[in-house]
RNA sequence: GCGCGCGUAGCUCAAUUGGAUAGAGCGCUGGCCUCCGGAGCCAGAGGUUGUGGGUUCGACCCCCGCCGCGCGUACCA
């Protein structure tokens, strides 16, 4: 991409005359177009470093530089930028390439690494609702767009299925199961089962026998729960089939119930961990921020919590598949413990150079700004959230193109149902709590995702009515200012892909398929297509690698496109 | 108390190693249909980036203080 090499052009003119600069640190990005199309300000601060005059060293690195071949001029400016404007050719080139299939502005990462990414991880026998839906969607995006730079990616659902709700579950289960609303509603059964032994004190004793009897393997109660697993893990398949989303594994905490002891016995060996207050737990005193909180290995009636079921998970990943990084898309809310976790891990196994990220994210508020609930003050189910979104999506469809058949509008509703929901957790960044609003996801203006799928739309339908099938891709012509516009936003789709890589921000592709969208208009209000002469062919082949570009890009946050709406 | 995070236009949100005149949508004002999907496009108004200092050629971003909000803070995950 021509970004990478006016980068690798300017870093080796830096190299050059600077032999001990950090090379890491001299970047090339997309800037205002009043400026040029790529800028540098890196020259700036390795000035600053050497206390050299900026523009001086600009003009020296300038004179080593060799750009030629992609730009039409290298400008120094301001305060020491280097500004590069490119070639309308090289350009041209570019979108050849593309139109030949050489590839789609991007390329396939040069050091892929393996990545494990842990995300959604629903509980048993409740049902899964809107606090599983940021995890889910921002690790199935992300998982997609580090698969497409070429990363080996393992998708692992650490589903909820150990702990002491199995007691309360177990006793439900056999003194009270309806199972009629078993076979109809499996998880609105077990969830009464849950609440209706939960609330009742008395049966307090029992419920811990029936899980003591769990946790050592009582035929009958695995049984059970290995039922519950089953009748869970349907439900969370309806969901993610409907999400579009998938997992390599699904290895649940109860998974590494064997390992546990071991992982206690050699924090304990290494000293690691002590008994404090009856329970086990690690210190941080050598950490300043940690250092007020211990972290509890083993609870004072023995039994390990989540961090440990967590060590032995992350030992467990480590050995299987040997990783470069591990994400965890949880809750911010969680950070502390993520802390505690890395930090324990380092000193229990420090040979280990994984990268552990915690890639946490806000919370989702109503309009008066609490965790967002029903009105009748209940979490909100996942299914039915996908519902409404397909049910309010239909009825603009409806609105709008009645006179498609009903199978059309629901298809059409889902897609976009599904699209604006996940795009409107995904355009937000992350660390941000927003505020969950159907009219503003759904709307058609906007950073949403049916203004994307309409734009995508409005291009294919060019083909359509042109009966357009193939493209001479032979004389690209961008004489007007919104074509050159277009076409070289394409061709930073490459850079953007690799920004939401490195920050796991899939917000940063979000803003870029808006502005593509954004310089599609104004290039479609400017350009006629197919009443255009010597330009038609190269607007057709501008309007097809919009449409692959809006494609790919959706698709890899999860989002499909439709051909109509 | 301590820790983490947040505070950007009336509202909802962006802002890519510290980079150039802080950008969008909604709402408001005004334009554009002999034209490929008007579910659209263009323009205008709207900001002391909570606040006071500091570092820097340059700060929404880094450092210190203060105000306000959220979350976490020993046996839930």
């Amino acid at each position: 991409m021509i970004h990478c090499r006016i980068q690798q052009a300017l870093q080796s003119a830096v190299a050059a005359e600077l032999p001990d600069a950090d090379l890491s640190r001299v970047l090339v990005r997309p800037c205002d177009p009043k400026f040029g199309d790529y800028q540098s300000n890196a020259l700036m601060a390795l000035a600053k470093q050497r206390k050299m005059n900026p523009r001086e060293l600009a003009a020296a690195v300038e004179r080593r530089l060799d750009v030629g071949e992609w730009c039409d001029s290298v400008e120094i400016a301001g305060a020491g930028f280097l500004n590069f404007s490119l070639r309308p050719a090289a350009v041209a080139a570019q979108l050849q390439a593309a139109a030949r299939g050489e590839h789609l502005f991007f390329v396939p990462s040069s050091t892929p690494r393996t990545v494990v990414i842990d995300f959604s991880s629903p509980n048993v026998a409740k049902p899964m609702h809107v606090g599983h839906i940021r995890s889910t969607i921002l690790g199935d995006a992300l998982a997609r767009v580090l698969r497409l730079l070429g990363h080996r990616v393992i998708a692992d659902n650490h589903i909820g299925d150990w702990g002491t709700q199995f007691g309360m579950l177990l006793l439900g289960w056999k003194t009270q199961l309806d199972e009629s609303a078993l076979a109809t509603h499996p998880i609105d059964e077990m969830e009464r089962l849950y609440k209706a032994v939960n609330s009742d004190e008395s049966l307090r004793d029992a419920a811990r026998a029936e899980l003591v009897k769990l946790q050592s393997g009582d035929e009958e109660n695995r049984a059970i729960w290995q039922r519950m697993i089953e009748l869970s893990q349907e439900q969370f398949d309806t969901i993610y089939n409907r999400l579009g989303v998938g997992f390599d594994y699904t290895l649940g905490e109860s998974f590494y119930n064997d390992a546990l002891v071991g992982v206690i016995a050699e924090l304990e060996e290494k000293n690691i961990a002590e008994e404090s207050e009856g329970a086990l737990v690690v210190k941080f005193t050598d950490d300043p921020k940690l250092k007020k909180q211990p972290a509890i290995v083993r609870k004072s009636d023995g039994a390990a919590n989540y961090t440990t079921t967590d060590l032995a998970t992350l030992e467990y990943r480590q050995r299987e598949w040997s990783p470069d990084e591990i994400l965890y898309v949880t809750d911010g809310r969680q950070q502390l413990h993520f802390q505690q976790l890395f930090a324990i891990h380092k000193r229990w196994k420090p040979e280990v150079v994984a990268n552990l990220v915690h890639v946490w994210f806000g919370s989702i508020l109503s309009h008066d700004r609490t965790p967002y609930k029903t009105r009748s003050g209940e979490v909100v189910r996942l299914s039915a959230l996908l519902n409404e979104a397909e049910e309010r999506a239909f009825t603009v469809v409806t609105e709008k193109n009645a006179d498609l058949d009903e199978a059309a509008r629901r298809e059409i509703a889902r897609v976009i149902g599904i699209g604006a929901l996940k795009y409107a957790d995904l355009s937000n960044n992350r660390q941000s709590d927003y505020i969950f609003d159907w009219d503003k996801m759904l709307a058609l203006q906007g950073n949403t995702a049916p203004y994307l799928q309409y734009a995508y739309t409005r291009v294919r339908s060019i083909f359509r009515k042109g009966d357009i099938e193939n493209i001479d891709a032979s004389a690209i012509i961008l004489n007007e200012l919104e074509e050159l516009a277009l076409a070289k936003h394409l061709l930073n789709f490459g850079q953007v892909l690799e920004n939401v890589a490195a920050e796991y921000r899939p917000n940063y592709l979000c803003n870029y398929l808006y502005e593509l969208a954004g310089h599609f208009a104004a290039f479609y209000e400017a350009c006629p297509v197919l009443k255009a002469g010597d330009e038609k062919q190269s607007r057709l082949l501008l309007c097809d690698l919009t449409a692959r570009v809006m494609r790919q890009g959706l698709a890899v946050l999860g989002i499909e496109v439709s051909e109509q709406m």
